[in-house]
DNA sequence: CTGAAAGCGCTAACAG
DNA sequence: CTGTTAGCGCTTTCAG
């Protein structure tokens, strides 16, 4: 179909190896001769092909991400910092939604090994058997974990300070008079979510306080609607809830609409994540800042950094997290 | 790295084409050896290398989505519904992100062609040359764009019915008691958002009421947010607004919740695109729902159907709209 | 039904 | 500095 490095060659009157040469920009070429093929080949619109590069390179300029769901705003943002580093360094990025369907995922990896990616950035290892995650790591593909996987160290991994997060959502509405706390999370499977629950419920023992009502769903906005729809209708002593992500955070702020609940007059809440729309919900949502996009451009960098060198070691990556005061959190000492 | 097709030939004393017969499961195979083959590479835990693959049979298996970004909700839902589709057929989905800036959208789409993939998917075509676009349909790779570009009719497209759904807008204000609006949208070069507005300003003159004040600015929160501001401060007359897209009309919300103005009591307004959080904004917005997923999905599936028809005719998809009324409008005419 | 051989388009030693 | 020669791992004629 498209004009090849032969054609140009004959074209140039040189060797095929010279017309690589000049066009790969390596030394060992005379200026004259690399100028009259370089001519020639935007004379002739050549586009190498990068498959026939790859195949005898072994590198494909393809780096893969996979989210659950790219709809989720959250994975839209680390999407979106990945693809900027990934293009910098003159990389294609693979988008894939598992859903963390296991089965799906095991058949992303398989397809991205085939296609010799040159590394994976991935939100969860956990759905993957023992044997699984053997045969990746045995692959030699750089990968990335979003979230740690307390099972496997020998991924790297990269993820925000969860910790430090939940620990921050519970101090906060401690600070602001709230006891008596619903804490909205994701499936146990989901590290993330679990290291801020551990948290938030930590630091409200810390504080002698009652353990809040721990609901758990998808992690979702139709997630947070259902699980608040269910709180609100068997309890409404609580007078704060903790959503462990934003879009939770607007199911439950819907549930509440739809039952009558003001924000935050009846109830506080707090999300995580601070995704964009959080400044623009009714009330705007105060929220844990996690830098999204800054976690997708630093893990293609680590991998980037990983496919250059030959050797690497896991490396694990924490990047800090900041709560950002809006008006979903009501003051209730004074009542 | 890998084990290659050669090792298994090897290990299963055949001969190497043997082996690719059986395991591409071609006709002309005994089922005996065949079984044999399958046997050995699934034990040697084989995985055949699609790039050696794709050298030799010119297709890559891989499809690209270039959007402005991904960012933005809309464009998550597409390249969702696009990705699925693509997972479906077997094929990964590379994402791009342009910003609508010609300078990236051309090295993506010299770098997607350097790939040869089998298919891009991309929302305009108008920021490039006539030149360029010359070159990327002389490419042969199937392309569809997301939007109608009235310069080209040579790609194929796809697109919601915006004529329908300006004029949907229109049709609901009216019946509403509504004569005085305001129409925020943007820039005249993006074309989704022109035909909303033409067809917008006609249903207008078609019920012989007073065309509305048009107002012009960036396609975005910022922009619907700008908008506003300005029209309030120099025209309170109208009684409706709206707003070409969703993020508009959260920027026009945002401002007017700054202004005092009550919405849907002093101000009804009408949206379109039924983003997700569109159900959550105070209060949730009247809008005109566009299927994005589909839009994807159904890209993606033609994408597929032009790559293997040999010859393909430039084809034109229209998709429906509809209208979703919410809290963000009211009946003015007991008024 | 199976083997031999050519080649996809490019890079990378190795000589000269 | 440039040409020769092997492949990268796979598919695909073409014979047998």
């Amino acid at each position: 179909m498209g004009i090849t490095l032969k054609d140009i060659a004959r074209e140039a009157g040189v060797n095929l190896s010279t017309a690589s040469r000049s066009l790969s920009g390596a030394y060992g070429v005379h200026p004259h001769t690399r100028e009259h093929v370089l001519g020639i080949a935007r004379r002739l619109n050549y586009r190498p092909n990068r498959v026939a590069r790859g195949l005898v390179t072994g590198r494909s300029q393809t780096m893969a991400v996979i989210v659950s769901d790219i709809r989720n705003p959250f994975f839209a943002e680390v999407a979106r910092g990945a693809e900027d580093a990934a293009y910098a360094a003159d990389c294609d990025l693979v988008l894939c939604n598992s859903d963390l369907d296991t089965e799906k995922q095991v058949r992303y990896i398989d397809a991205l090994l085939a296609k010799r990616v040159d590394g994976i950035l991935m939100n969860s290892v956990s759905a993957l058997t023992r044997a699984q995650q053997d045969q990746l790591a045995a692959s030699g593909v750089p990968v990335i974990l979003l979230n740690r996987s307390p099972t496997c160290k020998r991924f790297s991994t990269i993820l925000a300070d969860n910790t430090e997060g939940g620990t921050l959502a519970a101090k906060h509405l401690i600070s602001l008079g709230h006891k008596r706390l619903l804490h909205l999370t994701g499936p146990s499977q989901h590290g993330n979510l679990t290291d801020r629950t551990k948290a938030f419920l930590k630091a409200m023992q810390n504080a002698s306080l009652p353990d809040p009502v721990v609901i758990r769903g998808q992690h979702t906005f139709l997630g947070g609607y259902e699980m608040a729809k269910r709180a609100f209708a068997k309890n409404r002593s609580a007078t704060a809830v903790f959503a462990a992500n934003d879009v939770m955070a607007f199911g439950c702020i819907r549930a509440a609409l739809e039952s009558g609940i003001r924000i935050p007059d009846d109830l506080s809440i707090i999300g995580f994540d601070n995704i964009e729309v959080s400044q623009i919900t009714c009330p705007p949502l105060t929220t844990i800042h996690q830098p999204k996009y800054e976690l997708g451009k630093a893990a293609i960098e680590m991998l980037l950094k990983m496919t250059i060198a030959e050797e690497y070691q896991p490396e694990h990556r924490v990047i800090g997290v900041r709560l950002v005061e809006r008006q979903s959190c009501r003051d209730i000492r004074s009542a």
